[in-house]
DNA sequence: TACCAATACATGTATATACATCTAAATTAA
DNA sequence: TTAATTTAGATGTATATACATGTATTGGTA
């Protein structure tokens, strides 16, 4: 769909004001098809998103600021995900004996299970519904990346 | 910055997986310096956008529903941030005469005074935080529609 | 050693998202 | 014309975002 008629909006300042309107859409759009596909394991994607970073150290523990600084949202508030994760005994917390201060977060078993389920699922919701090719992937990844050169 | 040091993760499925993720970072930094900018006038970014939405119509009156599919986040919860402008003195409510079950929404003389000194200050952000030539803009307009043709 | 600043994370608050439910009004069907 | 269905939007709940503040621990400095 073209974002004109996925915002009804016919006028755009100029093409990098349309473009930057299309990114936040394009960004709804995949999260909202994201959250859809986990939804029946009863994660959200940030949910995912921290299970998948852990998983990355695994079967060694991180620390709430180490996820943190990997989230895709900087500003997303790990130590409540956390929380909830650890309702649904998904991750293991405990008090780091190098630094009393850190708490350690650690997959269990049942974590790494459902991850292992969920990925398969996120991966395949990526390869079929992101229509572009690597060249064109490529591409896209430069543009963004210079876009944001600004970057602070 | 490289999406790489962002999000400190160098692996990537392919280059179509790593653009899914590059599009949702480069979404939350924009979101991020445009809340930013909009904080000193007290408005949130979901806030300015239904006021932008209005001023299309200005000064006639838009129905909750026609705001809502204009929103680039779909499922945002129009009536609450319509809550706060009201009680802001941005936007005012009435019950439409011509069926009693739509609200309709106007912009203040205040709601609309600010909208142009932020939409000034929006406008500038976009000029000069999105480093790309009209060509490029254009480039990367076409590349997300492409991806996102899937979309239902 | 005692004090102070910095750090790590928990927690509180306002707003937004995502979705379900409720109420009133309009539309359609019997 | 009444009853059932649909629609519009208000409202409730859980989760997340954005940011401020509180608390314990650590590291540096006098």
């Amino acid at each position: 769909m073209k974002l004109e008629q996925a915002i009804q909006s016919t006028k755009f300042k100029n093409e990098a004001h349309k473009a930057g309107l299309n990114i936040l859409y394009t960004a709804w759009w995949l999260k909202t098809s994201f959250s859809q596909a986990l939804k029946e394991y009863g994660l959200t994607h940030e949910q995912y998103n921290v299970l998948r970073i852990l998983k990355g150290k695994h079967p060694e523990q991180m620390c709430v600021r180490d996820i943190a600084c990997r989230m895709i949202e900087k500003s997303s508030n790990v130590p409540r995900i956390v929380d909830r994760l650890e309702i649904k005994k998904l991750v293991k917390r405990s008090v780091s004996s190098f630094d009393k201060r850190e708490t350690m977060i650690q997959l269990t078993a049942a974590g790494l299970l459902l991850l292992e389920v969920t990925t398969k699922k996120a991966d395949e919701l990526f390869d079929t519904q992101l229509c572009v090719t690597d060249e064109e992937a490529k591409l896209l990844n430069e543009l963004l990346e210079k876009l944001r050169q600004k970057e602070v």
